[in-house]
This record gives structure tokens, sequence and C-alpha cells, in this order.
DNA sequence: ATAGAAATAATAATAATTACTATTTATATT
DNA sequence: AATATAAATAGTAATTATTATTATTTCTAT
């Protein structure tokens, strides 16, 4: 059996993601460790946020383009993506478990969870743009 | 001004993309439309399909692992991805326009709109995995 | 028929992520 | 404390998915 290792790399790569309030990106975990251990590589960001991941410890984000993002809050919530700047910001909503249900009406198979993305316009680009179509 | 100007190819694209019910991904598009022109490069499969959503003719689906797939069915529906074979269906769910006032009650930009995917084990995978944890 | 703009095929480049491997490190056992 | 061993790492290469570049071809309006 494979037990789990203590490393060094992955309480540093925690600690980032849980002093952090935005969604950082694999790279810029890798950019913000690298202060502390210089010659960390990027393949062990990589490989250590999907072992989090897996762990349950940390969420990981796919909303459609860039790369993916990484939230280590655990609290249930759902995120919004500004079109314009790709800023991500937390929406505290709680979960729709409806959703879920609704869907099993209709699906052959077994629904265990979902995500949703909510997209549109930040305030910042809001007052930044001065229309948008 | 930019015109957009006819071509065959992307005729033969959406042709492709209307004529099955699977959600191809841009490789799978690619590999069919060949047998027709067998020239057609990958990159012109993209451009096009990037024309097409944006042409608002065709929808993009991002669920967060493996390449984009395409969908011609403009009927509004959601999608369930298996986690287990990766195999996309159609959920013929009207959509949850709530979600979206919801969501704007605890947003500081303006919501659009929003993306969910579902996921689980596929019929065919339930009964050929005898147990998944 | 022709001119000009748009689309194409072929290729190169980029971005994001995973795989490989020799070395290092953590930890259980002596 | 010394040692064995399994896991993790750094450094690098490879892969996957997608976009960019460019010379040539193909539409379409005149």
């Amino acid at each position: 059996m494979k037990t789990l290792k203590y490393s060094r790399q992955r309480e540093s790569i925690k600690a980032c993601l849980m002093g952090r309030r935005d969604h950082p990106t694999a790279d810029d975990v890798y950019l913000s460790i690298r202060q502390e251990y210089p010659n960390v590589s990027l393949g062990t960001v990589y490989r250590n946020l999907n072992l989090l991941v897996e762990l349950g410890e940390v969420q990981k984000l796919s909303f459609g383009y860039g790369p993916d993002r990484f939230d280590a809050d655990l609290m249930p919530h759902y995120h919004f993506v500004c079109r314009n700047c790709g800023t991500i910001a937390d929406l505290p909503l709680k979960p729709f478990p409806e959703l879920n249900r609704e869907a099993q009406q209709c699906c052959e198979g077994r629904i265990d969870s979902h995500s949703t993305y909510f997209y549109g316009m930040c305030r910042n680009c809001m007052f930044q743009e001065p229309s948008q179509d």
C-alpha cells in the first residue's frame, strides 16, 4: 500500500492556498512558494495540487478558459467569472442540491454532483468599459 | 468591415455537428469531415468551430477535463458527464434562470449567464464497475 | 474576366499539464 | 544513531489542446 509521506513543499503549497482569497493557478502557487523554496519545480506544484484535490482539501476550478485555478475554501460556495478581465469572485451562495434531484429525473446514470459557474461583467469592468454588447 | 464568406468546409463542419447526437471534439469533427475533404486542416476546423460559436449556431462545452466539445443542439439543455468513462449525455432539463437571480443577489458585478455540468456515473459504467468509492 | 477580401492548408508556435528518472528525503526498524 | 525502503523531489522531456503565421486558393462583387 502507498502511504502518504510528509513534504515541506506540500505544506507550503497548502499554506499558500489557505492564505489567499484569490483563486491562484498552479503557476501562481509556484511563483509564490518559490520565495520559500527556490528550487521547487512546477511539476511538484501540480502533483501536490492534484493530490490535495484528491484528498478533498482543495478544490479545482475549471471554468472553460485559461488554466485551472485552485481554492482551499471548503465552505460550499459558487464562483463568478468576469468575461472581460477573467477575475474570479466568490459567491457566498448555499449549494443547490435540488439541481441534482431535478437532473436525476431525466438522467439514466447516477448524478452525485454538479459544477456551476456564473459569468458576466465584474464591477470594476462595468465602470471601465463604456458599453458592452 | 469584414464580411463572412461562404466556405464548403464550414458548411461541412456544421452539417457534421448537426448530424450527430454525441458531443464531438474538434478532432472528432476533423476526422469526420476528412472523409469528404481529405485536405482539410485541423486549424480550419478549430477556426470554424469557434466562428460558429461566436455566431451562436453552436455551443462549446468545457466541463473540466479533456478537450472541449461541441454541440449544435440549440434547444436549451444541460449535460451529464460520466466521471468513469467521460461520456456526455444530454439532460432535457429546462434552464434555471432563478440561479442567475439568486447569484446576482450576492454578486457585485452583473451576471448574464451560467454554465452547469452534472457529474456521476453513467448507466453503462454502473453495470460494469462492481463498486465505486 | 478580374480585383480584392476572406478562407484555406500546412506548418510552427504556444499554453497547460503530465510523465520520466536519477537523486533526495522522510520515516519505520534495527 | 545507523540503515533500509518507500515516497517525494528537481529537472527535464514529452504530450495534449489550441492558436498563430503565411503563402496560396477560393469566393464574390464589380
